[in-house]
DNA sequence: GCGATCAGCGGCACG
DNA sequence: CGTGCCGTTGATCGC
C-alpha cells in the first residue's frame, strides 16, 4: 500500500477515535522509563481510542513495545538513512510526575491498514480469583482448623491487607495468607510480615498459616524456620470456584502458649 | 463480512502459518487455571503462527482474553441459544503437567478478517534493566560506600540470587540489592531475606544495603527497623544506562562489629 | 492519588 | 525441570 494513502487512512481514523491495527515492515525505537530499539522487520500495530499502543511481533504472548491508556498518537514524514521515505506513527506520553515516553514506529512498507469504530461495555467476570478463594475459605474457616474463627465476623471484607485474620481455640491470633497458585518465598515473606508486624503490636504471639496447592521446596524449608505452617488447598474451578479439600501437611506447631 | 467467507479465509490462513487478525462482535469464554466470561461486544483478536491468542477490547493494554505460544488452533461452526449461526475460533491448550486451557470466541459476526506472513528475526535491544544498573555499580562500588570491595573479581558475582555482594572496610559481608524502580516492602523482604540466611550461614554479622532511585515510607520503616540500609540511586537512561549519583540518605548504621 | 498486592501474570536465566 | 525474580510489568482495590 501507499505510504500516503496509509498516512491519510490513518489520520482520518485517529480523528474519528477508530481501533487501528498497521501491518508493515517497521524498526522501533523507545525511551522513557527504559529505552530500546528494534530494527527492521515485519510487525503488528494495534492502537486504541484510549490511547493505547502495541507493536506486536510474529512471535511470543507479550507487546515488544507498548504504551497505556493515555497516549497521544502522530503520524510524520520521515526518511532512511537511505533516503527512503518514511511514515512514522508516533505514542508520545507526557505525565506530571511521570518520565515522559514516546515510541516511534518508523514504517517503510504499510501493508495494511485497518480502522474499525467498535462498541464494547462489559467487563470480564472472572472466577477462580484470590479475593474469591478467600472469601469462600472464611464461611468454612474450621474446616482449616477445628475451632477457627474470624477476628470480625461481621465482614467477608479482608481487613486491611490481612487475606483473612482469625482466632484459634486457645484465643491466639492466625493470621492466613491466601494463595491461588504455588507459594514461593516471597509467600513466605509476606506472610511473616504481617504475622511479625502484628505480633509486635499485640504483644502476643500470632500464629500464620500459609494456603495454598502448592509450596516450593525452599518457601516451606523458610517456613519451617519462622514457625510458620502450610495448609495445602485442593480447589477447583466451575461455573464457580469450589474448595475440594485442606490438608495440614503436618500438624500444627503445637501449643507453644 | 459473510461469516462462511471469514471461515474459509481463517482456515487457510491457519494452514498457512499466516499472522491473522480478525475483528468482530463476538462473546468470549475461558476455562484453565481459572475461568471467565465475556459477553457480546465488538473486539479484536490476534492469532500469531506460534500459537499465541489475544483478545483485545477497545480499552486497556493488557489483552482481556489470551494464550500463549503453543496453543491449536479450532475453528467450528454454531449458533447461539436465538438460532443465530456463529463462527466459534479457539485455543486450545493441552501441555503435560499443566491444566488443560481453552477460550472460545463466538462471533456472530466478523468484519474484517486479515492474514499475512511476516517475517522479522530481530530481537528487541533494551537498555535501562536492572542487570545492566548493577553490571555498571559493580565497576564502581566504591562510590556507593569508600573501601566497598567485591568480594570476587568476576564480572558480576550472582552467588546464589543475590544482586551484588561485597566487602566493606572492615571486612564485613555487604549485600547490595538493586531496585530500578521505587523499592517496597517486598525489596526490603527479599534483602532481609539474603541478609538473614547468609548471615546464618557464615555466622557473622552481615550488612545489607537497598538500592533503589525511591523507597515508599513504609518500606524505609521496616528497612530501618531491620537494621538495613538505603542508598538512592539515580540514574540516566540514554544511549546506554548511566549513574548519575548515589546518595546515602543517613549515614551508615555505625560500627556495630 | 498513593501504596500495597494480585495476576489465568509472562518471560528469562540459572541451578 | 524446578525455582526465583525481573518487568518500560499492568490492573485493581483500599485508604
Amino acid at each position: 500500500m501507499d505510504l500516503q494513502k496509509a498516512k491519510t487512512l490513518v489520520d482520518a481514523a485517529l480523528s474519528q477515535g477508530k481501533f487501528i491495527i498497521l501491518v508493515g515492515h517497521c524498526k522501533v525505537s523507545y525511551s522513557g522509563r527504559a529505552a530500546s530499539k528494534l530494527s527492521q522487520g515485519e510487525r503488528v500495530v494495534l492502537i486504541k481510542n484510549d490511547g493505547t499502543f502495541l507493536v506486536h511481533q510474529t512471535k511470543g504472548m507479550a507487546a515488544i513495545n507498548y504504551q497505556g491508556p493515555g497516549a497521544v498518537i502522530e503520524t510524520e514524514w520521515g526518511a532512511t538513512e537511505e533516503k527512503i521515505p518514511t511514515l512514522t506513527v508516533s505514542a508520545l506520553r507526557k505525565k506530571r510526575n511521570e518520565v515522559a515516553e514516546r515510541i516511534d514506529v518508523q514504517f517503510t512498507e504499510i501493508y495494511d491498514v485497518g480502522s474499525h469504530i467498535l462498541k464494547d461495555d462489559r467487563t470480564l467476570q472472572l472466577t477462580g480469583s484470590e479475593r474469591q478463594l478467600s472469601d469462600l475459605l472464611m464461611q468454612d474457616l474450621h474446616s482449616i482448623e477445628a475451632g477457627l474463627v474470624p477476628i470480625q465476623q461481621e465482614s467477608h471484607v479482608r481487613k486491611g491487607l490481612i487475606d483473612i485474620l482469625a482466632q484459634d481455640r486457645q484465643g491466639r491470633l492466625v493470621v492466613i495468607e491466601v494463595k491461588r497458585r504455588e507459594a514461593g518465598l516471597d509467600a513466605v515473606s509476606q506472610l511473616h510480615r504481617y504475622v511479625h508486624e502484628l505480633s509486635a503490636r499485640k504483644g502476643s504471639p500470632v500464629r500464620g498459616i500459609l494456603l495454598a496447592p502448592r509450596i516450593t521446596a525452599n518457601a516451606k524449608t523458610m517456613l519451617e524456620k519462622e514457625k510458620l505452617e502450610f495448609v495445602r488447598l485442593d480447589y477447583e474451578i466451575g461455573s464457580s470456584a469450589t474448595i475440594k479439600g485442606l490438608e495440614k501437611k503436618q500438624h500444627t506447631i503445637g501449643d507453644f502458649g
